[in-house]
RNA sequence: UGGGGCAUGGUGCAACGGCAGCACACCAGCCUUUGGAGCUGUGGAUCUUGGUUCGAGUCCAGGUGCCCCAGCCA
């Protein structure tokens, strides 16, 4: 890359990382994505990835994806690779794959050099003494009793805390810094406790795990990570973060802090997330109104169109709450221009063609996708009875509208101009047909008399439409904080986040791939769902269309 | 009453002492065989009070507001 094509630091985190190349801090850049393996990744996580990823990438550095499983009670295997699949679909690379486990004799020998400089100490309080000794606030903690036990001891007792020989909880490995300090983290934090929990990874051997802070930056160290991108909650922990590693005299990477990702509408909350499975207030994690990837893949959001939202989010340190508007603009423009354009009816209405001849069918020709010539045409079949949608009809037509009504004459996008004549309705009043005449010079939707209309509708052949299952989705909460509030997030489930409805498709759309993406025209883009049959495919609604016109429905209102 | 951090249109992000700009949202119009897309345009912001300076969103001082921290979670 020649100097006029690098591009400069966008926001001030890439800025810093250049003033350390630049000053020879570091030579050069290395990041790590640090998930914990107890979830399955969510919206809020791809920023912090793309962040990692995009810095290592950008600097010509390396990625190293470390899973961060120090507490056996609570990771699995099973989200590693979760995890793993997620993250390559967003199109991460990294250089390996690394766990904080695999560390683990390491970071021990380096605990027992804290303890060999008396730097670190076993306490034997019980949790409650060491809440209620840590202090507040305002007020600085007080010493544990057995903060000054001699060097000797506190090896002997760190041994056989490894060894098993103490019930959990009964005693930690602290750090020993100063109880008065006004960082609550630097006061005499800690660093092993004792857990009987097999690990996913080394199983029974080990009866100690390392916290957060203990092995972290040691790990950082260890792999040579030069810069450790976080959130911000960690920005209290930085000192800490540099005390060990100033204790140790190893290789010392900086942190640097960010604002997370939070969205309108949405919850990342792990553990309300779950609450939601459990409650089968949806279907899984996997149910597309979750914040998951794995459940936006399925309701058909693009790799592309999510990192592309992060990106224009952009990173900074205020705290922040995104719209998810941005998102929605971000899929709709992805998939506007790349997705193939289909016919379907959701909620039909049969309209029946009294002049055009019983039992003919004609092939219209339809453009697949106007934004892209290369995607061609096809033929859609056209006969006496079709389906238009039951929104494209009023017999009293409001003001503005103008769809179909008696009188009034519209295109049937890629086929006729027809004109309502009237309509049948059952003993209940209900509409169950409307009649209509097609005008035959007006084939593929031209007129040839220039005469106008002001609408075009889609349709469906009733003789060859493919039913279809058609899942429509909308946000799960009707709050645009959903953990705002005393009742919480329970309270403002939208009743309608789902809508299942028996439409008709047109003919191309009989067997479809699971996961492929159409823009059925003027509705929507829709995904093909897993659920899908060979007699019944099934669509997911991923965004709709921008709709003036429910907008101007609405305020007539 | 401790420590750390952050304040720019409705939302998110820029402007690095020199005309406050971009995107989304919003509103109006043009165009349209998707009331989609596209195009054009309008409105709307520097938390506050002082100070430094020819000039302050930016630097300094005070105030105010919001976020984070008292797990043997990460």
């Amino acid at each position: 890359m020649s100097p006029e094509e690098t591009s400069k630091p966008t926001d001030f985190l890439r800025e810093i990382v250049a003033e350390d190349l630049k000053s020879g801090r570091f030579k050069s850049v290395r990041t790590r994505l640090p998930p914990e393996p107890n979830g399955y990744l969510h919206i809020g996580h791809v920023k912090a990835f793309m962040i990692d990823y995009l810095v290592a990438k950008e600097n010509n550095g390396e990625l190293i994806l470390r899973f961060d499983d120090t507490n056996p009670a609570k990771e699995e295997t099973e989200f590693v690779e979760a995890i793993e699949e997620d993250a390559r679909w967003l199109g991460i690379e990294w250089v390996k794959v690394t766990f904080a486990s695999d560390y683990f004799d390491e970071l021990y020998e380096w605990a027992k050099k804290l303890v060999l400089a008396g730097k670190a100490y076993v306490d034997d309080q019980t949790p409650e003494e060491v809440t209620a000794n840590r202090g507040t606030l305002t007020e600085p903690g007080k010493n544990s009793p057995y903060r000054d036990r001699d060097m000797e001891e506190n090896m002997d007792l760190l041994e056989r805390m490894k060894n098993g020989e103490f019930p959990a909880g009964s005693r930690i490995l602290r750090a020993k810094i100063d109880m008065a300090h006004p960082n609550i983290n630097m006061r005499d934090p800690a660093m092993y406790r004792i857990i009987n929990e097999p690990h996913h990874r080394t199983g029974d051997k080990w009866k100690i795990y390392p916290m957060y802070d203990w092995s972290h930056g040691q790990n950082d160290s260890m792999e040579g990570i030069t810069h450790s991108l976080c959130s911000l909650e960690y920005e209290n922990h930085r000192p800490l973060y540099e005390w060990f590693l100033d204790q140790l005299g190893v290789f010392k990477p900086r942190q640097i802090e960010f604002a997370r990702l939070n969205m309108t509408y949405t919850m990342t909350s792990k553990r309300k997330l779950r609450r939601l499975v459990e409650d089968k207030i949806v279907k899984g994690w996997d149910d597309p109104r979750m914040p998951t990837l794995r459940a936006m893949r399925r309701r058909g959001y693009t790799a592309k169109a999510i990192t592309d939202f992060i990106d224009r989010v952009g990173v900074a340190k205020n705290y922040s709450v995104s719209d998810v508007a941005l998102l929605e603009s971000c899929v709709r423009n992805d998939l506007n221009k790349n997705s193939l354009r289909r016919m379907a009816v959701i909620k039909p209405l049969k309209v029946v063609i009294d002049n055009y001849p019983e039992g003919q069918t004609e092939e219209m020709d339809a453009v697949n996708n106007p934004e892209d010539s290369n995607a061609g045409t096809r033929k859609v079949p056209f006969s006496k009875v079709i389906y238009i949608e039951q929104d494209d009809f009023q017999e009293v037509p409001q003001p503005k509208y103008y769809r179909l009504f008696p009188g009034n004459e519209v295109r049937l996008r890629y086929a006729y101009f027809i004109k309502c004549t009237h309509v049948v309705k059952d003993d209940k009043g209900e509409i169950i047909e409307v009649h209509a005449t097609y005008d035959p010079s007006t084939r593929g939707g031209d007129s040839p008399d220039g005469r106008k209309v002001k609408s075009t509708i889609h349709w469906v052949s009733a003789e060859h439409a493919k039913q279809a299952e058609i899942r429509m989705y909308d946000r799960l909460f009707t709050r645009e904080n959903p953990e705002e509030g005393d009742e919480g997030f329970l309270a403002c489930l939208n009743p309608k986040s789902l809508e299942v409805l028996t439409g008709y498709v047109e003919p191309h759309l009989d067997s479809p791939e699971v996961g492929s993406r159409f823009q059925f025209e003027r509705l929507g883009y829709f995904c093909v769902d897993k659920d899908s049959t060979p007699y019944k495919p099934v669509f997911n609604l991923t965004v709709n269309l921008k709709d003036t016109w429910a907008k101007v429905e609405k305020k007539g209102k």
